[in-house]
RNA sequence: GCUGCUAUAGCUCAGUAGGUAGAGCGCAUCCUUGGUAAGGAUGAGGUCCCCAGUUCGAAUCUGGGUAGCAGCUCCA
């Protein structure tokens, strides 16, 4: 970056300061206005910055409101902002009314350089950097997004603080912008577009546990069938497993021991049960009822399974976050010569079907956590593999310390919607003790027994999750292969009604989901209508196209003009077909 | 689970210093047959989330639940 980029807001490094500066600009205000306080910890994001505090209130949007005037009073005031380093016990002295700062200065090591910055009366313990001036902060151009809850370091058995979120920006304009992107973001909102468009409701009587409507219904047996033939194309069978099993195979697989708080169960003549919380101890099983020779590996068994887990009531969100779901499963055993070929296959399919969706993805690579089974080379050696795999494809990733599954390390894949937001999706783990845990074999070339190694894969994830996700991406505008209604036809006038049932039953016949609107409403109002449902294609139809065979179509884009019926299905049924996601007509 | 906020018609929301409720959309019926972003009239819909308490009287105040929202923690 040249010398006179290194001071704009886009070099992130800038930013981060800038924002930074703001959090202690925010601070400087809350303690002038409220001297008693307490500080805890306030540094920048990704978007913005927050500021946890500990106030013997509750902030309100009026409060916000106050912080914001004063500090546009200190942007104005120019205060210089300067560093300053001293000793613990002088650091310690200077921090004596602020317990989360003293619990800071006595968690750094011994070495540690302890530095503060100071602007007009206002000093913070921090490590940096920082503008040279709140002037540099242009106060019409900065809010306060929003006050909610933190615990005090993460830690959710200590404090409860309150973090108030800002963001600011060096125009106006740019704040603006900010906002209306966060609206936009609320406009896209899957509960709200579930609601509107009919997909999915959840109830009080079933907190987490999703009911399909039949427009989601259509949406997601779409999706399925989609999911189905590409597994096919890839050389994967598909399985069913229970729901329910016994409380043994649960202790077998681990999960009694490292995942029980997520699980329900039940007693069932007297005999504990869990609903399974994953698939896998019911592939391994699967995989159990008959002997296997190399020659059936890489063995690819998917199972679309409905998992229940029993979730925080406080995480739950809308589809994204629920307590009972389907993952798009797969179990592949393998050898362990096969294993870097089975991952890469496995991004392969991956990026085909996040092709179809237009999504893009980054990788995250979570490794061994503090609850795990297996040795520690193990988890080493599995890691290396993974790593090797990607890199190979010339993909990159990024490493989750300690965030793998209980039994291996894994891949995960986040998605990026259309608004840069990411959510995670796909994931591969890979898992060398399940197998040993239930002595999964084949025989192998060499006539001998041999234990293999098995990857748990997901694609979409949860197919809830992922319909949440698209939904988001397009806005409801599905795609005409995935939209639950692809053609409305719209009559003018009951003349024409005989017509668009006959173009409604052709429609049918080419397999394409279409219905007919033969109300005696202004076509006005029709179109209002089909528009607020998002349906792809609307034809109109009046007395001239019924006496010629036309239709005249409209997008979601605007009127596209009369042409022949036949015309008009030769293309929809092209983009149907390629999962096209622009209109064709 | 934790902190804060919220809960009124199918949906989106008004409202009441405590005296059993309103709009728009939707729905039903009637009139209207209208060419690309909402034609008109009439009508039916509510245990004002649940349970206690205070009060002559609670949808409104208080307490406790439940669910939702924002975030934290946790996660597909």
């Amino acid at each position: 970056m040249s010398e006179e980029n290194l001071y704009t807001f886009e070099n992130p490094e800038y930013r981060h300061t800038y924002w930074h500066s703001c959090s202690h600009i925010m601070a400087q205000a809350v303690k002038r206005l409220w001297p008693e306080v307490k500080l805890a910890i306030g540094p920048a994001i990704d978007e913005g910055w927050y500021y946890d505090l500990d106030a013997p209130f509750a902030f309100t949007p009026e409060h916000l409101e106050q912080i914001e005037a004063e500090m546009r009073k200190i942007c104005k005031e120019k205060l210089k902002i300067e560093r300053f380093e001293l000793p613990r016990e002088e650091a310690l002295a200077l921090m004596a009314g602020e317990p989360y700062k003293i619990e800071l200065i006595n968690d750094l090591p011994a070495d540690a350089v302890i530095s503060f910055y100071k602007q007009g009366e206002f000093t913070d313990l921090c490590a940096g950097p920082h503008l040279d001036s709140t002037g540099r902060v242009k106060g019409n151009a900065l809010k306060l997004t929003a006050c909610n809850a933190a615990y005090w370091r993460g830690d959710s058995n200590r404090e409860t603080l309150q973090r108030i979120y800002g963001v600011a920006f060096p125009k106006k304009e740019e704040l603006d912008a900010y906002l209306a992107r966060i609206e936009e973001a609320k406009r896209r909102d899957h509960r709200k577009l579930g609601k509107e468009l009919g997909l999915f409701m959840l109830r009080d009587e079933g907190p987490g546990f999703p009911f399909f409507l039949p427009k989601g219904m259509v949406l997601r047996n779409t999706l399925l069938e989609y999911w189905r033939e590409v597994h096919k194309k890839y050389g994967y069978v598909e399985i069913s497993t229970p729901i329910i099993l016994n409380r043994k195979l649960w202790e077998r697989s681990g999960h009694w021991d490292h995942y029980k708080q997520n699980m329900y169960t039940t007693v069932i003549d007297d005999e504990d049960y869990a609903i399974k919380p994953m698939n896998c101890p019911g592939g391994m099983l699967v995989y159990k009822s008959e002997p296997h020779s190399y020659r059936d590996l890489p063995l690819r068994v998917g199972e679309l399974g409905l998992v229940h887990r029993h979730e925080l009531s406080g995480a739950l969100h809308g589809l994204f976050r629920v307590r009972c779901f389907t993952q798009d499963d797969a179990h592949v055993f393998m050898t362990r010569e096969q294993m870097q070929d089975v991952i890469q296959e496995t991004v392969r399919l991956f990026d085909e079907v996040y092709s179809v969706f237009g999504l893009s993805y980054e990788i995250e690579l979570s490794t061994m956590p503090e609850d795990h089974i297996g040795s520690v080379e193990e988890w080493e050696r599995n890691q290396e593999i993974l790593k090797a795999a990607i890199t190979a494809m010339g993909k990159t990733f990024t490493v989750n310390e300690g965030d793998g599954a209980f039994y291996g390390p894994k891949l995960d894949f986040h998605l990026a919607d259309s608004l840069g937001r990411t959510w995670q999706c796909g994931t591969i783990q890979l898992d060398s003790q399940l197998p040993e845990r239930f002595e999964l074999e084949y025989t192998g070339e060499d006539g001998a027994k041999h234990r293999p190694v098995m990857i748990h894969r997901v694609v979409l994830g949860s197919i809830e999750r992922f319909i949440g996700v698209i939904t988001e991406h397009f806005a409801g505008a599905f795609p005409t292969w995935l939209a639950p209604v692809q053609v409305r036809i719209l009559t003018i006038t009951g003349r024409t009604d005989e017509y668009a049932t006959q173009l409604s039953r052709r429609l049918d016949a080419l397999g394409v989901r279409a219905e007919a609107d033969l109300r005696n409403e202004k076509l006005g109002k029709k179109i209002v209508e089909a528009r607020a449902q998002k349906i792809p294609y609307l034809l109109v139809v009046g007395d001239k196209e019924a006496e010629t065979g036309a239709v005249a179509v409209r997008t979601l884009d605007g009127d596209k003009g009369a042409m022949p019926f036949d015309d008009f299905t030769a293309k929809l049924m092209e983009e149907i077909k390629t999962r096209s996601r622009e209109n064709l007509i």
